[in-house]
This record gives C-alpha cells, sequence and structure tokens, in this order.
DNA sequence: TATTGTTATACTCTATAACTATA
DNA sequence: TATAGTTATAGAGTATAACAATA
C-alpha cells in the first residue's frame, strides 16, 4: 500500500465538523474583526465590489438570507457611505446596488478583506491541495442542496418540542403559519 | 496525465472560502434549526455530553469565547434543565459542568444533533475522502493557530477606522485598552 | 494580587409579520 | 394577485467592563 493513510483510521463526522468549524472560525476573525462582527457587511460589501453593481434579488440568492435581513444590512452599509441602491427603472419595484461612487465605497474604509482574508486562510495549501479541497466542497454542497430536506422533522430542541420549522427551501419568505407576530416559535 | 483534474484551473482562496461558507451554512442549519439560532447551546450540550462532567475553564477552552458568553449559554441550559453546575469543592472559585440527572439532559429534550448532523452532513464522502478532507483541515487549522496574528492590522472597517482591536490569543479577557464601558469602539 | 465566574449593557445578524409600491 | 423591498419587533450569540468570590 502505497496510499499515504490508506489503513488509518477512519474519521467521523464529527470530527470533521470540529474542523470544519475551526477553519470557519479563523475564516470569521479573519474576515474581519475579532468574531464575526460586521462578517455578514463585508461579505455584502465583497460581492458587490466583485460585481460592479447587483440586483437586491441576486444579493439575495447570494447571501441566502431574508430580505428583511438584507434590507437591513443594505441599509448600513448605505448609511455608511460604501454603497448606493438605485431604482431599476425597467421595473421599479428592484434596486441596483453599488459601490459607492469615488471615494468611499471604491478605495477607502472597507478593504477588501473578503479577498485578502480568504487567501490568507487558504495560503498554506498547495495548487494540486485547493483542488482537492475544492472537490470535496463542491461534493458536499452539491449534495446537500439536492437533498429534500435529507434530515426527517425529529430535531426537536428544547423543553416542549414545539419547533415548526418551516425553513430550507423557501417558498415566498419561508412562510411558516403559526406562531405570533415579531416571534420564532419558542425561545431561550 | 494521469493525475485528475491535474491541469485544471487554480483555485482561488475565495472560491475556497465561498465553499467553505456553505457547508458551514448547511452544517448550523442541520446542527440545530433553520440557521443558527441554538447553535452555541447545542454545541455545548454536546460536550457536556461527550464528556459526562467538565470543568467550566475547560469549556471555555473548548470553545473559544469569552467567559461572560458561556456564563450566558450555561445559564439558558440550566434554566431549560438540560444541565447543572456544581461548585468543585477542590477549589470552589470554579463549577463543574454535567448533564441535567435524569430525564432532561441526558435523553429528553435536545437530541445528539450534533452528532447525527455532522454525520449526515458529511455522509456523501467515502472513508478515503474524509480522511483527505480531515487532512486538509487540519493542516489548516495548524497553520492557522501557529501564525501570530498573520495579518498586519491594517484591517480597519467602517469611516473613522477606529477598531482598537485586542483579540486573538488573549491575555485575561482580551483586556483592550481604550474604549468606553459597555462598547465595543464604534459600530454600525 | 490572580483566577474564576457573573451581571449589565451593547451590538451584529437573522428571523417573522405586516406593510408599501410596483407589475 | 404576485413580486420586490421596507419597517417593526424579537431573540441568539458574542463582546467589553465592572464586579464578586475564592485562592
Amino acid at each position: 500500500m502505497s496510499l499515504p493513510g490508506a489503513d488509518a483510521p477512519p474519521v467521523s463526522g464529527q470530527e470533521l465538523a470540529l474542523l470544519f468549524r475551526r477553519v470557519s472560525r479563523f475564516m470569521s476573525r479573519i474576515s474581519h474583526r475579532c468574531d464575526h462582527a460586521h462578517h455578514a457587511q463585508a461579505r455584502v460589501l465583497g460581492i458587490v465590489r466583485e460585481r460592479g453593481s447587483i440586483s437586491q434579488a441576486e444579493l439575495l440568492d447570494l447571501l441566502d438570507v431574508r430580505s428583511s435581513s438584507l434590507s437591513e444590512l443594505l441599509g448600513k452599509l448605505e448609511r455608511a457611505g460604501l454603497i448606493t441602491r438605485t431604482r431599476n427603472e425597467q421595473d421599479r419595484r428592484g434596486f441596483l446596488v453599488s459601490v459607492a461612487g469615488g471615494e468611499a465605497g471604491a478605495v477607502a474604509p472597507g478593504p477588501d478583506m473578503d479577498r485578502e482574508g480568504a487567501e490568507s486562510v487558504f495560503a498554506c495549501l498547495g495548487e494540486d491541495e485547493r483542488r482537492q479541497l475544492a472537490g470535496l466542497l463542491s461534493r458536499l454542497v452539491e449534495t446537500l442542496e439536492r437533498e429534500p430536506s435529507g434530515l426527517g422533522d425529529g430535531l426537536g430542541f428544547g423543553p416542549g418540542g414545539g419547533l415548526r420549522r418551516g425553513c430550507m427551501g423557501r417558498g415566498r419568505e419561508c412562510a411558516a403559519r403559526g406562531g405570533r407576530p415579531g416571534r420564532r416559535s419558542r425561545t431561550e
């Protein structure tokens, strides 16, 4: 056997998950600050910069959050002078998000840390390793996206075991029927 | 050339980061609910269950959060009847965290989703692939942990570019000198 | 004094629900 | 009616700072 580690002990999903979390944690920290603060804003800004300008709807898909969450993020970035929103004149319901003209958005405050940070995290991997990792991760993503839900429904957490759930595969903003205004279901 | 994808285009750090985030997202959702809600509690509970009982200090190291954050988490789990905290009689400053006796903690509400969820996420990978992935991730973690900080200091985000920073490698709870009580530095 | 943990406060991110404007 | 987005409200997670108890 010349394959390295061919008869090594098997790796559990939990071990992988742990490793994953640790790397994620580094990504988050590096991506912006200590931990997760502003992380989402940085991500949005990174995408907008890459695209130059992008419809809010498309942004919604890329980020995979609710429109209300995106609204808030964009509001902050706009107030900070980093992006601008202009109405799409073809379909006046939508907006086009772009980097703020001239100074602020394009160069100034938020550096391209989403790119630089990402590079620095994976800097220790060679080209082949990157391809390997990308291949494995792609497989995971594809598989997970294909699965309709994959896990049955018995994930109830917390006493009372309510948990309604209505996520993953959204139909017009999730649309969980039941539950009182402004609340998720049952918390703590 | 017989190596698969040997002359494929190189993979950027950003691409890897994106893949990473997507998988993380699935892990989070599966790990508990829709997104990240209760995720941290589930993680704590998972660790406590695995160990049977564990000192709060050790838990702190494993989770890599501030003691105040852990305090809050443990408070919620304790109020939910999932864990108990007992004083360490040898050193009465510390607590020992354990699964709540009998019903609640050990079996009842929070299933072992940290384990089941993790397995389900990585189910599509064979043994060799798991080892491969684990190897790559371990390399990343080790490298990132070795680096003293790795990124210089010029990550200022937001206008004003304050950002003090005093994280990563904590000396008695971060100890960021400067900054007003209860505030981080400058927000939005 | 140093260590261990708690409490008060603040802030990001995300969600649901209800709403407005446009198609 | 359906789609695109906003606003109000709520709650999780995490942080800093100040404090209490123990060593």
